[in-house]
DNA sequence: TCATAATATTAATATATACAAATATTACGA
DNA sequence: TCGTAATATTTGTATATATTAATATTATGA
């Protein structure tokens, strides 16, 4: 009935795209992602009652899901969706999650 | 810029919903879900290598979301989505989700 | 080249999660 | 009412995650 056994890694898979989002604040920085394009860790930080060296590993932990990538400019760090085809991924997934809200 | 202070909580109860569904056993139980409306706990069990208490603990978890409830008819329990407006919204989730792929 | 801004990394620790084994509950049927 | 099937709960333990403070890196401009 369930496929799980024939074919684990593909659950692995989507739920690791998953677990990368589930946190409120990097929940709250793909979003913004999505209708901003790009962000540099200073924008994140100037929002949230976080760390710096907090958000920073959110944001390695994004990168090491395969969901974002930065580019530096000068000392900024511009973090962005690593390429168009991942973007449109994540933005259909966050489209879905706050369908109910006005946002 | 990204609205994190002004709104903690719609974050916050966002990644919850991502959090109990970010397990691939539970990611493939909601999926079968979509697809099938109702499941009992043996269903489950017959396609996962996994102990029953396991597969038990991850339902309680997805109950605990408000994801799923479970009905009793005899000695089985057959556990469906909370409730219609429930079942579309993860409907529309896991859609996305697997969109990249041919299941 | 020195000070500073922006960001990353490391290390320590607290908390949460996953899992399995054992046990408990609930309902059925002989 | 006893045995069994289906499921839940408890307990212990291992692993993962989140957070912070401290330190390191990288680039810029005076």
């Amino acid at each position: 009935m369930i496929v799980y056994k024939t074919n684990p890694k593909l659950f692995i898979d989507k739920a690791n795209i998953l677990k990368a989002m589930a946190h409120p604040q990097r929940l709250c920085i793909v979003k913004t992602l999505c209708e901003k394009g790009s962000l540099t860790v200073t924008d994140m930080l100037d929002c949230m009652d976080e760390a710096q060296s907090t958000v920073s590993q959110h944001l390695a932990k994004l990168k090491a899901a395969g969901i974002i990538t930065g580019a530096r400019k000068g000392t900024n760090i511009f973090y962005s969706f690593r390429d168009e085809e991942t973007r449109k991924f994540i933005q259909g997934i966050i489209r879905e999650i706050f369908s109910d809200t006005g946002i």
